[in-house]
DNA sequence: AGCACGCCGACT
DNA sequence: GTCGGCGTGCTC
């Protein structure tokens, strides 16, 4: 009876591969989760045994043999594989690509999972005697290595200085190389110290450490909502300090691992353990270690970004995701998979509880929360009674401008400065196509099917929905008060710092956006001259808005508020709330909270008002109420499908073709807009069209996108054209 | 994705 | 007469 292999390789294909076994290899080592060295048409591959069959989907003449096992034991387990499938499934994305995705990329190319031969010095002899003479650096290390029979890392040693001290030992026959495989982490008594004391809990979050605690035996997922400042980080601690306790792994995920180097450091601080990061910034070698060493057992606690979601660990006790409203924990291309989602199905499936942190969640926590699918914990203080900013809403509407900047703006920005004190603007670029808004009664251009607004498109002259497709030309007068100051809604960094250069010379003005960081350690170099106080006024994108505090600020103008409330995407308004809360958490500090004044012409945009006025829960709540009503997520299930052609005809035909599929099959349980072209239409010479599917019920969703996906390669209209599938999008654009 | 096979323009 | 353009088809 023949073996065959069913193997995963990584390339653009949605199936899995047979093999024969490779000659002269024992059935028993052909387990699922080790790495096969494969030939693939022409080439050779890394791929992953994930199954045995007795019999081979294909011709048996059709088969090869497999060329070599690279693994002793499974890399992945099988919990790890039947994660990696969901993906693959879920996703709909190709398996070998998914499990790619989860090896560091040395493994991904074949290189030996094997521990790497660390060497300890041990001594020969229990009562050694001590060289004669002077050498008081030999005593000593003979010293050390009588009380550590287990010996000494070569490495520790070599940090020590006392490389040359060994090699003596070694020649005078007194001490020994030995070779030794890091042991899995284990917790003793004496290596759980507190090197930096815990911080006494507030009843919150006491609260929140008590109600993780109770659950860490099994599947529990617990939104911990906390305002900035509130101690989020303590409660990750004191739960990380009992998972460790078990003797456990945890996984802390973040969004963004070097804008986070507190966290980090404070981890470092409290916990004697090993700590491990993994990004996609750290060298292949690095990271490489930090996968296996999580893998072996040997980390205690792994730091890492969205890739690291899928690292397998040997007894994974607890998983953080911190600021989970973050939209980088989605990945954007590719496989486009959410690692909040992942982390909750990742933790489900290993029975252990995941805490989903945030200042701000995601209206999908906050719903599942609500649901009880989560638990809902809060820290609604601020530690130390600190204030909040207050908000102020500037109306700006018929008001000159000079580059999006209003006189009251200015004025506030004038006194700020004669104080002496610093001034932080944002700019929200978040790639928002420009929309038209009427200068004199704040009209913006809607489209007539769906709720969103029409986008600029400038070179035709029209106006085009990105969602049905529908468009316009450009109108010459407001159609609602027939002003005729129509003007492009979004203004740049380098604008405003030329109008401030202007207007305020003589201010010092940092620039802070990917342009002006782009150079290594500039980012490092402008923040220290802001604390410096060598900074009279900030402008920046996002990437002032995470991680970093500036005390010395006091006013934050946001100058451009209603391009995040009428965007072209429906969760604009939802991301621009999160980022004007954290925006205002960046400054001043406890005596002095600071303004944050808004820009709009919508003083009265009820969710604008129940943000300011009422903080974010009502906002939320507010916000939830118009998803409903509207039935978008998170009351509905989306699938957008993209799709790319030399010839824009091709790319547009093809989705029509799975539109009319998607009809016939689901009537009206499943909506479908578009297709209508991408808001990049043209990229690399090759046109782009996307097609959005939605659904109340997950299940009708994933239903037909199982068959859609399965068909799509058979139809006529597939020839030349590109396509993939983005699950759960929160990018329509 | 690679990588080959496969039919039509400008060059030693 | 060849070298090479990238169109399309396959990979167990």
């Amino acid at each position: 009876m023949p073996l065959i292999l069913q193997v995963a390789i990584p390339a653009p294909l949605h199936r899995l591969f047979d093999y024969l076994p490779p000659p002269d290899v024992p059935a028993e080592r052909l387990k699922p989760g080790i790495r096969l060295e494969l030939p693939f048409g022409h080439s050779r591959k890394v791929g992953m045994l994930v199954g045995l069959a007795d019999n081979p989907e294909t011709l048996i003449d059709k088969l090869r043999p497999a060329l070599a096992v690279l693994d002793e034991t499974p890399l992945l387990s099988d919990r790890d594989l039947g994660l990696l499938a969901w993906a693959s499934q879920y996703y709909h994305h190709p398996i070998g690509e998914v499990i790619a995705t989860a090896l560091a990329t040395l493994l991904r190319k074949g290189a030996s999972a094997s521990p790497p031969v660390s060497r300890r010095l041990c001594q020969t002899t229990v009562a050694p005697t001590l060289p004669p003479g002077r050498a008081p650096r030999q005593a000593e290390l003979l010293r050390r290595l009588r009380d550590q029979p287990s010996g000494l890392p070569a490495e520790a040693l070599a940090d020590a200085g006392l490389a040359a001290t060994a090699r003596a030992l070694v020649r005078k026959g007194l001490a020994t190389w030995r070779e030794t495989t890091p042991e899995p982490f284990a917790p003793t008594a004496s290596e759980m110290p507190h090197p930096s004391p815990a911080l006494t809990l507030n009843a919150h979050q006491a609260a929140a450490v008590d109600a993780v605690r109770a659950a860490l035996d099994g599947y529990r997922a617990f939104l911990l909502e906390g305002v900035t400042g509130s101690g989020k980080t303590e409660v990750y601690l004191r739960l990380t300090e009992a998972v460790l306790a078990h003797g456990r792994q945890v996984m802390i995920l973040l969004p963004e691992i070097n804008l986070t180097p507190q966290l980090e450091a404070r981890f470092r601080a409290r916990f004697a353990v090993p700590i491990a990061r993994f990004h996609s910034a750290l060298p292949d070698g690095e990271r490489h270690r930090a996968w296996l060493s999580l893998q072996r057992g040997e980390t205690a606690i792994l730091l890492g970004t969205r890739s690291a979601v899928f690292t397998p660990a040997r007894n994974l006790g607890l998983i953080v995701l911190d600021e989970e409203h973050d939209s980088a924990f989605k990945q954007q291309e590719g496989f486009r998979f959410s690692a909040r989602d992942v982390a909750v199905k990742r933790a489900s499936e290993t029975r252990i509880p995941i805490v989903l942190g945030s200042a701000t969640p995601s209206l999908e926590s906050l719903l599942n929360a609500a649901q009880g699918r989560y638990a809902h914990l809060q820290l609604p203080y601020r530690a130390g009674d600190a204030a909040m900013a207050r908000f102020q809403v500037l109306d700006i509407r018929a008001q000159p401008l000079q580059e999006g900047l209003s006189a009251g703006l200015m004025a506030r920005m004038a006194k700020t400065l004669a104080r002496g004190e610093q001034t932080l603007l944002f700019v929200n670029r978040r790639g928002f196509a420009p929309t038209l808004i009427c200068h004199d009664c704040g009209w913006v251009a809607p489209c007539r099917h769906c709720d969103a607004r029409l986008v600029i498109h400038a070179r035709e002259s029209r106006l085009r929905c990105h969602h049905c497709g529908y468009e316009r030309p450009l109108p010459a007068r407001c159609p609602d008060c027939a002003g005729s100051d129509l003007r492009p809604l979004g203004l740049g960094t380098e604008r405003i710092e030329a109008a401030l250069a202007e207007r305020f010379p003589g201010a010092r003005i940092a620039r802070i956006d990917r342009d002006s960081t782009r150079r290594r350690g500039a980012l490092e170099k402008m923040l220290q001259a802001i604390h410096n106080g060598d900074v009279d006024m900030l402008i920046g994108t996002q990437m002032l808005a995470k991680g970093h505090h500036f005390p010395g600020v006091t006013l934050v103008g946001i100058l451009d508020v209603d391009a995040g409330l009428y965007s072209t995407d429906f969760r604009a308004g939802e991301r621009t709330a999160q980022l004007i809360l954290q925006v205002a958490g960046r400054a001043g500090r406890e005596s002095r909270p600071g303004t944050v004044i808004l820009q709009t012409r919508h003083p009265a945009h009820p969710l604008l008002l129940a943000l300011v006025q009422e903080g974010y829960p009502a906002f939320a709540r507010a916000c939830l109420a118009e998803r409903q009503a509207a039935g978008l997520p998170p009351y509905a299930y989306q699938a957008l499908w993209r799709a790319d052609a030399r010839d824009s005809t091709l790319a547009r035909q093809f989705l029509e073709a799975i539109a009319a599929r998607a009809r016939e099959q689901t009537g009206q349980v499943l909506q479908t807009l578009g297709p209508a072209p991408a808001p990049l239409a043209r990229r690399g010479n090759r046109h782009r069209w996307q097609l959005l599917l939605q659904a109340e019920q997950r299940r009708t969703l994933h239903g037909l996108l199982d068959c859609l996906v399965a068909e799509a390669p058979g139809l006529a209209s597939a020839r030349g054209v590109r396509w993939s599938v983005d699950v759960d999008p929160i990018d329509l654009a």
